[in-house]
DNA sequence: CGGCTGATTGATGACCGTCAATGAAGGTGG
DNA sequence: CCACCTTCATTGACGGTCATCAATCAGCCG
């Protein structure tokens, strides 16, 4: 079960999110990166078939039996998990290249829903199986995401358990434009209380954060859901670390 | 700082520990999962050469060139970041079975130290890619180990990022038990300040919330480090979900 | 232009961190 | 074998960061 392949058609839209917790075929190629819909160097691309989903649609929910893998090729999705009792925590924003329900596990383990318009990849798992076994070489890249995948987990690990509110989305703020090759400006086309529950923090925490951030002329928010680092340097000074 | 062969004396002394971080490539066999030096189902059985640490030593740190990775065979070893300033998370305690070091990353991410004295299989990383060039189905069965310290790594992020001090520590408690098979009685060779860089607490918390759970009889302290659970269920109530 | 959703700002307080002191345990040396 | 010392766990007092509750405020759409 895993997956792979990197390109991908649309991401000229250069949707930002940014963490991962799938796995991204394309190791960042910089901000140019995948425009070509057919890349021969990507085995994926001829498997599944893709779907355009909505926004605010759900792709499959913790639990459900896990038949497929997903791989995004435009727009931003949200993997998360939920306490019994509502508590929510997003695991990961998944853009262009990145890929999702890979486990070797009978369901998925946290729910996929789309936070802007996107189009999704889907792949029978059998199809995956039968890749790896004809390309070996396959096998070793869908390691290596993975193993990226989790670098980024333990990343964020360190976040949620020993940032403080500032350092939190200061990291977050980075992460977001090194994802966009450093770009000053960038996009959060996700709510305050996705972020919230990306960072363990709430709405009113990240908002009353943002408004200092603007007010130390650190960031810019811009409307449309954009926002500029003004002050890259402080900005990565206050993230401690990364 | 490292080496020093301090005999294995306590190997088979079935150190408790629980997360993962690494890699089980023994999908835990049960309790006396690790014994045997030599399994021929055990592919790696035959790379590398192991070694005896002592207890409280560094194997290696985040930085530096990462030409191994390591298999743990018993034993107990923290791995973990650190920000600037010294704040430190621990990743993961890893056991027998479980690998680490391993990264497609030309420096080691985190620092790996003995918990208690461990015996610990250090394999390069040429060896190991051979191996996998010779068995595909290796590689396979790494994705597959892969994947679960990415599962694994998802569920820290839901206990750090949304639960509370009692919530922690109950799922830490539960998490440990169930890696042995889920005994009542569970062993804590490490300190209370490794317990709380694993959960995003401080030594305090980690204590006092201890005591509760002795006050309210759900588990009883034992001495060397060794612990009771008296109600397992009300302890999965309180974790709240794992 | 009214109504809806989400962001912002304010007031209050709880949870947990910090600082500090005491207590228990293990290791070493006399 | 016991006294001493070091290290770690426990307990207490206090305070800060961030959550909670709540009220505007701003943007968007029909």
């Amino acid at each position: 079960m895993s997956t792979h392949a990197a390109i991908a058609a649309h991401a000229n839209r250069a949707v930002p999110g940014y963490l991962v917790s799938a796995l991204a075929m394309t190791p960042n190629t910089g901000v140019g990166a995948a425009i070509q819909p057919r890349n021969p160097a990507d085995p994926l691309a001829s498997l599944g078939h893709a779907k355009v989903y909505e926004r605010e649609t759900t792709v499959f929910t913790e639990g459900d039996a896990a038949g497929s893998v997903f791989r995004v090729m435009s727009g931003m999705v949200r993997l998360y998990k939920m306490l019994p009792d509502g508590r929510r925590q997003i695991i990961g924003f998944l853009q262009a290249g990145d890929m999702m329900g890979l486990a070797f596990a009978a369901q998925y383990l946290y729910t996929a829903e789309t936070v802007t318009a996107t189009t999704i990849q889907r792949i029978p798992r059998l199809e995956l199986d039968a890749l790896m076994d004809a390309q070996p070489a396959f096998a070793r890249k869908l390691l290596s995401a993975t193993t990226s995948e989790l670098m980024a987990a333990q990343d964020q690990m360190v976040l949620l358990g020993r940032k403080t509110a500032a350092e939190k989305v200061a990291t977050f703020l980075l992460r977001l434009s090194d994802r966009k090759g450093g770009e000053q400006t960038i996009d959060l086309p996700m709510g305050r209380s996705d972020i919230a529950d990306h960072l363990g923090l709430t709405t009113e925490t990240v908002s009353r954060t943002l408004t200092k951030l603007k007010s130390s002329r650190l960031i810019r928010i811009l409307v449309g859901g954009k926002l500029d680092l003004l002050d890259r340097d402080a900005l990565a000074d206050l993230a401690g670390g990364f």
